[in-house]
DNA sequence: TCCTTATGTACAA
DNA sequence: TGTACCTAAGGAC
């Protein structure tokens, strides 16, 4: 499941798999997107692209002005399976498959997968903030919004339009790191946490594309480091406090909270990050 | 077999 | 703020 780093780990996937070999099979075993699946049918992959949860697949012509994209957000529960040839039949909930003769893989469940053209593209762009995976990023374009909003610093970072990538995973976890309170209003923010943030931010989201998972647990923090038993977090990576509601915090040892804030399952430790 | 839950977003009221 | 949408896994029966 889905924050910014799976998504740049899907662009660079689909591209080492499909990008320069050629004209690929394109279909819609699902029905929903058949008939552009029929126009890029026997087309080829020429690059990818990604921008917070949004990837792009462009197809046909390589002139970005002209390539047909594939625009594709994996939503709650977007999935995508790589797999080596021969493709065996789909399920009736593949919505895109690429093949070729060496790979396939498989889409199921996004929340959009549409055709776009390259000024359609740009406009999704527009409308999303800095990216701390994308090298073009400006956090200060970020902070300029936070600095000026009464918003709690939790609703902000996981808002699409202020910084993009960001997930419930990542926005627990960035929080605690740098000891915040998520209640904190956003104007409360100063230029050094945001910069701290920001740049934590870059190094953890490169090392989910790197590893595939999010882990956010300090080096001093680990279980062999504290003398604990080893513990396994339920989403696949080490994190201190999502999804660990009324469980004690690895480090000072209060119990994990847990709030609904805007439908989405907020975690923090009161111990370490105090109002 | 049914119910709940999930790393997300858009739109209506 | 509530609801709709898309899928699959895990747990309660």
């Amino acid at each position: 499941m889905p924050e910014g780093h799976t998504i740049h780990r899907l662009a660079e996937d689909y591209a080492a798999a499909f990008a320069g070999r050629g004209p690929l099979r394109v279909t819609s075993p699902q029905g929903k997107f058949s008939d552009a699946a029929a126009l890029l049918d026997h087309s080829p992959l020429h690059t990818a692209d990604a921008h917070g949860k949004h990837l792009f697949l462009g197809f046909r012509d390589p002139d970005p002005e002209h390539t047909d994209w594939v625009h594709i957000h994996l939503g709650l529960f977007g999935k995508v399976a790589f797999g080596s040839a021969p493709a065996p039949p789909p399920t009736d909930t593949v919505r895109l498959r690429l093949a070729d003769d060496r790979t396939f893989v498989d889409l199921r469940g996004p929340t959009t997968c549409a055709l776009v053209n390259d000024a359609e593209k740009r406009a999704i762009h527009d409308r999303l903030g800095p990216d701390p995976l994308r090298p073009d990023a400006d956090p200060a374009a970020a902070y300029r919004r936070i600095s000026r909003s009464r918003t709690t610093i939790a609703a902000l970072l996981m808002d699409q339009k202020v910084i993009a990538g960001v997930g419930n995973v990542y926005r627990a976890e960035v929080l605690f790191r740098h000891g915040i309170d998520p209640y904190r209003a956003g104007r409360d923010i100063t230029p050094g946490e945001w910069e701290a943030i920001w740049a934590d931010l870059v190094m953890l989201m490169r090392e989910g594309v790197r590893t595939n998972r999010i882990d956010t647990v300090r080096p001093e923090h680990t279980p062999e480091a504290m003398g604990r038993p080893p513990r396994v977090d339920d989403h696949g990576g080490e994190v201190y406090v999502y999804r660990r509601a009324a469980r004690p915090c690895h480090v000072c040892g209060e119990e994990i909270r847990t709030a609904g804030l805007a439908a989405r399952n907020l975690f923090w430790c009161p111990g370490c990050q105090r109002a």
